[in-house]
DNA sequence: AGCACGCCGACT
DNA sequence: GTCGGCGTGCTC
């Protein structure tokens, strides 16, 4: 074949590569797939991605640009990557070269790349730290992936549910040194490495004289550029990084660890919006590897894979049921019903109590309230004012702290108005309460206690939060009072004490994942209370303490709640016995993105859809935010084979709708929020 | 997505 | 008279 034109995947929004003539002195051969080029597209340049050689295109010769510059800095990307992404093109529906352009560092799609400069020297490694002993249970776990690895090599998916402090690291950590044995690499999925620096500390401590680098949003441009080709050379042997991780090209891939599998920020929330869980199984799979997903609550769907009867067990299940410290037990869980006692600045009797006692004994407190700021808004009880963003269909959260109104979700904020702004009254009374106003009352009732307040207002950057956790781990506080933040995977030496505030309002929200999120959020601070010489216990406010959910989580039972969610999620035919697909749309105005929607739903694609369900397109929960106004439609289908081919079809058709140029719309595959 | 081209309103 | 608003169309 003599090779003339070259294929190219573009980083455009356009379902389709492009061809350009080969380099006139250039002969390019199979051996480049892969590679990066340079190309002219319209009046710039752009990188692009050799996806194909050709001996003719279809376009005619004289529109065909030559390739100006084949990049040779590095290796071509592997034939499992073009696998990788080609899957996730056509399963999240989006256009093969924004994919791979995108999960690109962004030096590498750059056309004119700033020099790298080498690596600062590394600290000197300490001496690799032992790994401890076994527990029996572990060494079960380990035994029964050696035996099935043995039995077949290749993929198998295990689900690793453990309670917090049941060791479920120490099996990660063998199960990467096997890998490296065998030389192959390991490829470690966290949630928010900042949030778990702690983790990448022990992974170090273990294999400190391995290729390890991490790649996560929050390192510098050339630091991610220089990790990422470490792993695609090869030299990188583990690499432990955040869901953009999953797409690094790692040509001797042996072992994916997917830790805290059910956290939703695996879940992007723009552009591709992909799971990395989900592309990492498939990955997995793909590579003919094994792969562990671990959690102490673990998502309802991998859950219903492991254990669904009615369902081929797609996921092996693997069990931790003790705590792996020597004599550790799980705190005790109570419930406080708040239906008939009148709380006291949103405390209960019991759970101050329970305060000062932990406060006598010079042992730590955590008070868990999932909504931060003072009060989530402040009204004129004369005139009925409320303090509204404009620009969003939401309220204004009070910030006493410094002083300031805030939207918490388009940005916008305003100080503190002395007076109603509508009728002048001067008595404008906060309703509600958040964690900063939890921190004022606790101040204020023991004024002799060190407080801190952990959420996303106090720890904003990675510094702020390292210095908070600092403070936590020397003992420096004696009451925490935060977000689920405070849920994120930190031992807390002297903590015996957790209380749960406005647990409720997850029970009955609109959002049917609420009470999954509940669950794990609870069991996971649950988790941070006692040890071994200290028992623990958890004290949770509700006016439902007969709710099952309770009940589960008194017994610790993820199990039985488990089974009761995916009862009631099959009953109502929701995922995962249903899959979805929502389209979006925000405009200036709302009868614009309903009316795009309402065009789109009128026109099926020209394929058998029969089992695909298109409901009727309406405004978002947040109807508008920064100014726009949202909607979004519904697609589901009881087959993911049936609602891929409907997707397909359908979104080649959506581009062409003819809508206001304010208009922005995209397609959301196994959406996570509504 | 960018970026150019093109056709109508208020301004140094 | 021009600067610039954003509609429309194209990118191998």
């Amino acid at each position: 074949m003599f090779v003339s034109i070259v294929r190219v995947a573009l980083g455009v929004p356009l379902r389709r590569l492009f061809d350009y003539r080969a380099p006139l002195d250039e002969t390019l051969t199979p051996e480049d797939i892969g590679r990066r080029v340079r190309v002219g597209f319209g009046t710039r340049s752009l990188i692009g991605v050799i996806v194909a050689l050709a001996d003719a295109s279809e376009i005619p010769d004289e529109q065909l640009k030559p390739v100006e510059t084949v990049l040779r800095d590095l290796p071509p990307l592997p034939a499992d990557w073009f696998r990788l992404t080609e899957f996730c093109a056509s399963y999240y529906q989006t256009p093969l070269g924004e994919v791979m352009l995108s999960t690109l560092p962004a030096a590498m799609r750059r056309v004119d790349p700033p020099k790298a400069r080498a690596a600062r020297r590394a600290p000197g490694q300490p001496a690799a730290q032992d790994a401890p002993a076994l527990t029996g249970e572990q060494r079960q776990v380990l035994e029964r992936v050696a035996a099935d690895t043995a039995d077949k090599p290749g993929f198998h998916a295990y689900l690793l549910h453990g309670v917090t402090g049941s060791g479920k690291t120490e099996i990660y950590l063998r199960l990467v040194e096997q890998t490296l044995t065998a030389g192959k690499s390991a490829l470690l999925l966290v949630p928010e490495i900042n949030l778990t620096p702690q983790l990448e500390a022990r992974v170090t401590a273990r294999f400190p004289d391995t290729g390890l680098v991490s790649l996560h949003s929050d390192l510098t441009d050339a630091t991610r550029t220089r990790n990422w080709k470490a792993a695609l050379e090869g030299r990188a042997r583990i690499v432990l990084g955040t869901r953009l991780a999953v797409f690094t090209p790692m040509p001797e891939l042996g072992l994916i660890v997917v830790d805290e599998e059910h956290d939703a920020s695996f879940k992007q929330q723009d552009g591709m919006r992909y799971s990395a869980r989900d592309v990492a199984v498939f990955r997995a799979r793909q590579r003919d590897i094994p792969i562990v997903l671990g959690s102490a609550t673990p998502s309802l769907e991998s859950w219903a894979n492991a254990t669904d009867p009615d369902t081929p067990a797609r996921y092996a299940l693997l069990e931790l049921r003790a705590r792996a410290v020597t004599g550790a037990r799980l705190p005790a869980v109570r419930r406080i019903d708040i239906r008939t006692e009148k709380l006291r600045d949103g405390f209960s009797g019991v759970l101050l109590q329970a305060i000062a006692q932990c406060l006598e004994r010079g042992e730590q407190s955590l008070i868990f309230l999932n909504r931060r700021g003072y009060a989530p808004v402040l009204a004129c009880a004369q005139c009925g004012w409320v303090s509204r963003c404009h620009r969003c269909a939401a309220n204004l959260v009070l910030h006493l702290a410094d002083g300031r109104l805030r939207c918490h979700h388009c940005g916008f904020e305003c100080r503190v108005p002395r007076a109603c702004p509508t009728c002048g009254n001067q008595d404008i009374q906060p309703f509600g309460r958040g964690t900063q106003r939890l921190e004022a009352v606790l101040t204020e009732r023991f004024p002799q206690a060190r407080i801190l307040r952990v959420d996303r207002d106090s720890a904003k950057s990675r510094k702020q939060w390292e210095s908070l956790l600092e403070r936590i781990h020397s003992g420096d506080a004696d009451i925490l009072v935060g977000t689920q933040m405070l849920a994120k995977g930190h031992d807390f030496p002297r903590l015996t004490l957790v209380g749960a505030l406005g647990a409720d309002a997850a029970l009955f929200a609109a959002d049917w994942r609420a009470p999954e999120r509940l669950f794990s959020q609870l069991m996971q601070v649950a988790g941070r209370a006692g040890r071994a010489d200290l028992p623990g216990e958890v004290l949770i406010q509700t006016q439902f303490p007969e709710h099952p959910l309770y009940a589960a989580l008194v017994r610790h039972d993820y199990p039985a709640f488990a089974a009761a969610q995916l009862a009631e999620r099959r009953h109502a035919g929701f995922p995962p016995y249903a899959y979805q697909a929502m389209l979006r749309a925000e405009a200036p105005q709302m009868a614009d993105a309903i009316a795009f929607l309402a065009t789109a739903r009128a026109w099926p694609p020209a394929v058998e859809h029969a089992s695909v369900t298109l409901y009727d397109p309406v405004p978002m929960r947040l109807a508008r935010r920064a100014n726009l106004e949202r909607a979004q439609l519904l697609v589901e289908s009881p087959s993911r084979r049936a609602l891929q081919a409907f997707l397909s079809a359908w979104n080649g058709r959506l581009a062409s709708i003819k809508a206001p140029s304010r208009l922005r719309w995209h397609l959301e595959v196994d959406p996570l929020e509504f």
